[in-house]
DNA sequence: GTCAATTGTATCTAAAATGTATCAAAAGGG
DNA sequence: CCCTTTTGATACATTTTAGATACAATTGAC
């Protein structure tokens, strides 16, 4: 069980990463100010620590200058006010950050990284008869290989991460692409097709119509 | 039901905001100077507080400092002859701030945005046996998906958001289609028509003669 | 460089959603 | 009860969005 500890002051924030880790399968324990987080850490292990910059008592980079020796990855959620050059150097001693207000699935997103860099994090997905394993960067169907290209793999992780859940193409393109949706292209509708065809996903993978795509569970 | 807290001495600004606020289907309380603020927050909470920096008798940071305790997020309100560099560092002890003259459509915007960080503008809206996700862009009657286009949902979204008041032609116009009312179109009506064979609403969605429509709990 | 696989673009078609026109039906006022 | 106003219903036109196809560009291996 992958652990991950979330020091962030603003409950409902923690509440929500928590919930959503919670949702990946993460086991989260959630501290409110910078004391609490230092002496949990003291006794504890964890696979990543999200760590909130403006803290209460113990500053977010003392904090981090603590973590450092312990061999933890860190990932700063940073408020975008607070993103002034200064920050930006020394969110550098972390892993990655996080501008508030920040979008779940790029949360999620980014924490699969890094727990996939440090190599902790399963790298198995599973959407009914299908298996993903992003490490070897392979699918298949009832144990039969699927031939899918990079960019499909990555997108059909993308939507098996989020189960039941719309995916803007605002969303999609961000995350896959890394890039803004201008609104006037087709790829992403294309990907999808060839999606379609050669997972044979069927109902399951829904069309929203002016919105983006779903893969649908009860379907 | 969502609760705001709006303490701004401008009485028509103060109107104004309430009235785009309500429409939005949030419960607003008006106080005009900070001792009233003061007070209300002694006995209440809210889930949100707009703030006019600028009072009579108590100043909005001192308020602002009483108010951090209570774990209540606050967006500033100000004149944009105050917004100096001391404002702009001090304004960063609140969620978000708002120049004066402000866009209406802009304040719903960070009004949105401020509740959703803190989880409080939970997209889950229900009706009866109906429920509707407006982030997820879904609505269901019993657990069945129903399918309702994107103009669809956003009607039936306002009128559970409104349960109980008649919603006027002209608002809903304003609302959904932001634009004003012709007075000879069809088109809201066509939609309600659509609306209620979809959802099976029946009774509950009343036209009210030489108004608008109410969708009614007791029916 | 050549080739094949992958990815993206352009363009057209299909489908879905939305809106208009029209007329019938219902409601309300005198 | 009749007339006016307002709403409901139907058909259909328009607009928007997604799917399909062909093909061009890019990448990477050899």
């Amino acid at each position: 069980m992958i652990k991950i500890l979330i020091v962030e002051d603003e409950k409902p924030i923690s509440d929500l990463i928590a919930l959503n880790l919670g949702a990946q399968g993460y086991s989260c324990t959630q501290v409110y100010d910078g004391m609490e987080a230092a002496n949990l850490l003291e006794n504890n292990t964890y696979d990543l620590v999200l760590l909130d910059i403006m803290l209460p008592n113990v500053d977010g980079y003392e904090l981090l200058e603590y973590i450092k020796p312990l061999n933890m990855p860190v990932i700063f959620i940073t408020a975008k006010a607070a993103l002034d050059d200064r920050v930006k150097g020394l969110t550098l001693g972390a892993e990655d950050y996080i501008v508030k207000p920040f979008q779940v699935v790029e949360l999620l997103a980014r924490v699969g990284v890094v727990l996939r860099r440090y190599n902790k994090a399963s790298s198995e997905l599973s959407f009914k008869n299908i298996k993903i394993n992003t490490e070897a960067k392979t699918a298949t169907r009832d144990g039969v290989p699927l031939d899918l290209t990079p960019k499909e793999l990555e997108l059909l992780a993308l939507l098996i991460r989020n189960v039941n859940i719309t995916l803007f193409r605002e969303n999609i393109y961000e995350t896959i692409w890394d890039s803004e949706y201008s609104g006037d292209t087709r790829t992403l509708d294309l990907h999808i097709q060839r999606l379609r065809k050669k997972t044979g996903l069927g109902k399951c993978l829904k069309t929203v119509y002016g919105a983006g795509y779903r893969l649908e569970d009860s379907q």
